[in-house]
DNA sequence: TAATAATACTTTTAAATTAAAAGTAATTAG
DNA sequence: CTAATTACTTTTAATTTAAAAGTATTATTA
């Protein structure tokens, strides 16, 4: 199943592609929704999003649950090992906007200057912290 | 060019694929010459490599230099932006270590014994040192 | 309660990407 | 000067991604 020993590979034949880490940001600022998710700026296909929602399951990344009364509306969190992803996403964001010269959007702007003053360790800290607090009022409702 | 401006996204338009960052993995340790990647674990295709190579040197992420005497072999090396990666690539395996159930390949097993006292932060600090050092002799021999 | 709308997909078909294998030009080694 | 080596390129097949439209199930509304 994976192409070699070599850690880094393993990770990337798992979360290696264009979406899946798009799909675990959505869950970190609190889209849980199949709907929601293809709302995000990316525009993500349906079809494709199905399938990576499967595979991140399958690779216990996320899980989902019904809150209570609905049936209907999904909604997707994520696992312990998904929420572990999180240092990596802040390196990649970090070095996104050292060394690439894309204009951010206003969300990731208002979040930068919101956090400013606080250390990088501090940041991904909350922002773990955050998503638990989320999760566990998500899940004390189904 | 970039599917929106989210930093996370932006990166992955650069380097979310399957490939990038195995041959920039490979960089690190020193391996620099097409031949050497393609000998690689992963067994990349000599195509794929080829337009990897190109398209990471087209957004500078890594360069090639021919050493004196030699016009055949080319030496491929990390750009600064390059070797800004591995505090993002350090993060990706630690999360692989941790929680994928994959065997590791001797040389992380040896890696890691080796470096088993030191704390993260100076693992980083120290392969980015080492590299340098390589890029260095690497270039003092063009 | 019956019709309407919303949600989370699935299906179909086309386009693009990846991969395997073989081939080639330029350069170097013997 | 011949053979080998290196870094690709080409060709063709397979797989993946994407766009668009469709569908089953549940919830809401008249």
């Amino acid at each position: 199943m994976y192409r070699s020993g070599c850690p880094l590979a393993s990770a990337l034949d798992i979360i290696g592609d264009k979406w899946s880490l798009v799909i675990i940001r959505d869950l970190f600022i609190e889209r849980s929704t199949f709907k929601e998710f293809l709302a995000g700026p990316e525009g993500i296909a349906s079809n494709i999003l199905a399938q990576r929602l499967k595979w991140l399951k399958e690779n216990e990344i996320i899980n989902f649950a019904f809150k209570k009364g609905n049936q209907k509306v999904k909604h997707y969190y994520l696992t312990e090992r998904g929420i572990d992803l999180y240092p990596s996403m802040f390196e990649i964001m970090a070095w996104s906007q050292k060394n690439l010269d894309n204009p951010l959007d206003p969300l990731t702007v208002e979040w930068n200057e919101k956090n400013k003053h606080k250390s990088d360790k501090v940041k991904v800290k909350e922002m773990i912290e955050n998503y638990r607090t989320h999760k566990i009022n998500l899940l004390r409702a189904v």
